[in-house]
DNA sequence: GTCTATAAAGCGATAGAC
DNA sequence: GTCTATCGCTTTATAGAC
């Protein structure tokens, strides 16, 4: 079991790119057995829940990325501005500078939504409390501080999106640099 | 004809908000029959190429409604302030205070995005073209024009994402309101 | 123009041999 | 653990009666 557990934690990284690149629905058993080379008989060995367990398990393990990477820092830097600079540089890193678009993001506009609600809710709720808390002890009172978590979360996830749309990375990497200008 | 094609634009803004609510992907003929009340018979007859092309004309739609209702307000506005005042309140309307999503974005994000990806990038491009040239008229020099649309354009996205993400519309009209104030 | 019936293909998932 | 074969269902789309 520890053993099937290690060979699929290596194709997790791999599901992700593919539910990231076609969404859930559009990330059919075909699509997802040609890009990781495991036929359904592994894949079912593997997550006997199906698509379904593998898009919870990109989900955790996304989640787990971004509490160990991003709010963790925020929560627990001595100087909270070092926090969220390193959310910053995280962040640019996580998403390829705009060529990789928010599994989360996608999930939460499409009709894989409801499935995946409590999840895709708890990324952003999680984040937003890490970050509004980092911009308190840097001195911002609690309603500034809670309007710029809105506008940076809004602004890395509609960067993202404009990047895709527009087919223009760069859209994604203006839009971090002001909004890192924007807290001086 | 002219009568079939009358009939035929009563449905598409159905088809709209079933698009954004399901994507294309999650969007099947039977939910599409269920809820327009038309059958398939009807659905081919008004629409020959099936789903692509009824995603196509609900495309045109959108463009065509934010053509008038947004871009060229912010063109031809002699008060370029103005029109852009009337943008805000234009959107904060379309996207029902947050409760409805866009549909250019959803399209934008998962693989449907190859498909229609001319339209997806007009709309983004047409929208930022006419705002940057009203935010220069206000009296922005043209990095700033640019930087400020590319806030606001994002800003909007992100505001949608983020609230329909988190179950919450009330973060995308907050979002608005600060990207209004944000222009003095 | 709308209906029913149906085709052809793809889907997620399972069974069983190996 | 991986394969092939297959089930049952849904999908898009078409055909033809009315």
């Amino acid at each position: 079991m520890s053993k099937a557990r290690a060979e699929r934690d290596t194709v997790v990284p791999a599901l992700g790119e593919i539910f990231r690149e076609h969404g859930f629905e559009g990330a059919s058993l075909s699509v997802i057995t040609e890009k990781t080379g495991l036929g359904k008989g592994s894949l079912y060995h593997f997550f006997p829940g199906g698509k379904e367990e593998m898009a919870t398990i990109v989900l955790v393990e996304i989640d787990t990325w971004f509490q160990v990477n991003v709010y963790q820092p925020l929560r627990d830097s001595d100087d909270p501005k070092a926090g969220i600079d390193h959310m910053f540089t995280a962040v640019e890193e996580y998403f390829r500078a705009g060529r990789r678009v928010c599994l989360v993001g996608v999930f939460a506009l499409d009709n894989t939504r409801d499935r995946f609600a409590s999840a895709v809710k708890s990324y952003f709720a999680d984040w937003a409390k890490a970050l509004t808390q980092a911009l308190k002890r840097c001195g911002h009172d609690g309603a500034k501080a809670k309007a710029l978590t809105e506008d940076i979360l809004g602004g890395i996830q509609g960067g993202l999106v404009l990047a895709r749309a527009l087919d223009d990375p760069a859209v994604f990497t203006r839009t971090l640099k002001r909004l890192r200008e924007n807290l001086g």
